[in-house]
DNA sequence: TCTGATGATTCATT
DNA sequence: AATGAATCATCAGA
């Protein structure tokens, strides 16, 4: 409403516009207003005016080609000037209060983030050594492991699916470009064009093109933020671990397996030892941990199967000569004798050989240089996992062992 | 689809 | 820091 009193005010005054607020030529201003021929002459002038504003309001009803002709007749028309300076005037006026509008605005601090984000992903920006930058500082992160990652299928897996979304998301990023700067030029021609009716200052068509440009941002903010959903999802599908869990190698599992149910007094693999299994099993160290872990309260939880687990790696290791010496164990000294693998099923223990040391029936340890007052590894000081001594290492330990009877609490 | 197996994670304890 | 215990998430076979 104050747009149109602004706009009408000035024209209400002018003494050039009559009644219907028909523009008269400003070459009447100061003619007799009696004239009787000047009348009929203004007459016909307020009629050409009059004619020329309803080709103006017609316009936008017609088609290309009728306002096209129109337009040039318009432009062509003798009172085209004087209507053009009245819309100058009218326009000083109102273009004041634009002038008070905010010029440039800050940059909009949500696209600042996405685009940040995208960058750190990868997505936008230079490509990162083939995106595996983030991908391997996010799975170290979600792993908290030792910083041995697995330079597997997964990592090449993740990069291509990001590649994916970096090339999906230039595609959009290009078609997005691509119509805000047909849409921006559409418009500049339009407002060029209405120039030569009205009067158009360049600064307004930089306002308009600020005002798409705006308008298309929300756009560009959706398609960042839709972007930044894919690499969040797929972020989370990759690189939680528990999402990418694969079963070990049967290999990797019989490896260690066979150490565990030789090592089963003392189920606790050094740091060497754990190196040698990763090595071997083509595993992270921190993967070994994990599985003994899992595997010692297993064990424990589950003695009977167990049991059946444990004679067959015994059965297995005898025949094939005692895997323990591949992870450099060191025979016992103390007359622990390899015997022969005992028929199926649950072995009687031994007199009074269960509290032997923790590394009684252990060979893997260097059990020859720490005699009867073997101290147990610091980190097995709560352990239960215990074996009468003098049993053959592996051998039917799993029908001897129960926790709940023969566990020994150190300290 | 269900169920057991299994690798990983989290938290409390030592 | 290492470990046990509980739990989660996924896989694989019935």
């Amino acid at each position: 409403m104050d747009d149109q009193q602004t706009m009408m005010h000035p024209v209400s005054q002018h003494p050039t516009v009559g009644m219907g607020g028909h523009v008269v030529p400003q070459h009447t201003y100061g003619m007799d207003p009696t004239n009787q021929q000047h009348t009929s002459d203004q007459e016909v002038r307020k009629h050409d005016i009059s004619e020329i504003l309803q080709q103006i309001m017609n316009i936008t009803d017609q088609s290309l080609d009728e306002a096209q002709a129109r337009k040039h007749t318009l432009n062509c028309h003798r009172m085209k000037p004087a209507l053009f300076s009245v819309l100058c005037e009218i326009k000083e006026k109102t273009v004041l209060s634009l002038r008070s509008t905010q010029e440039d605005e800050p940059p909009d601090p949500q696209l600042m983030r996405l685009d940040n984000m995208l960058i750190a992903e990868g997505i936008a920006g230079p490509e990162k050594g083939g995106g595996a930058g983030a991908a391997t500082n996010a799975s170290a992160a979600a792993s908290g492991g030792p910083g041995q990652l697995e330079q597997t299928i997964e990592h090449s897996d993740y990069r291509a699916k990001l590649s994916q979304i970096r090339q999906i998301y230039h595609q959009e990023l290009e078609k997005y470009e691509q119509a805000c700067s047909e849409f921006t030029a559409h418009v500049m021609n339009l407002l060029r064009e209405q120039s030569r009716n009205r009067p158009i200052t360049s600064k307004e068509i930089e306002r308009m093109v600020q005002i798409i440009h705006r308008k298309f941002n929300s756009i560009q903010v959706q398609l960042k933020q839709s972007t930044c959903e894919a690499v969040m999802i797929l972020r989370s599908r990759f690189l939680d671990a528990r999402r990418k869990r694969r079963n070990f190698s049967k290999q990797a599992t019989e490896i260690l397996n066979e150490y565990f149910y030789s090592h089963l007094s003392n189920p606790y693999p050094s740091e060497e030892a754990k190196e040698e299994l990763a090595r071997k099993c083509g595993i992270t160290m921190s993967q070994i941990s994990n599985w003994f872990g899992n595997k010692r309260i297993r064990y424990k939880k589950n003695i009977g199967k167990a049991q059946e687990e444990a004679n067959m790696y015994a059965a297995k290791k005898a025949v094939s000569g005692g895997g323990a010496a591949a992870y450099g164990m060191v025979p016992s000294s103390q007359g622990q004798m390899i015997s022969p693998p005992p028929p199926p099923g649950p072995v009687p223990p031994s007199d009074g050989m269960y509290n032997m040391s923790m590394n009684g029936g252990d060979s893997y340890q260097s059990v020859s240089s720490m005699g009867a007052n073997v101290q147990p590894q610091a980190h097995s000081q709560r352990h239960v996992f215990n074996q009468p001594a003098g049993m053959s290492e592996g051998l039917a330990t799993a029908s001897l062992y129960e926790p709940g009877v023969h566990q020994i609490q150190y300290g």
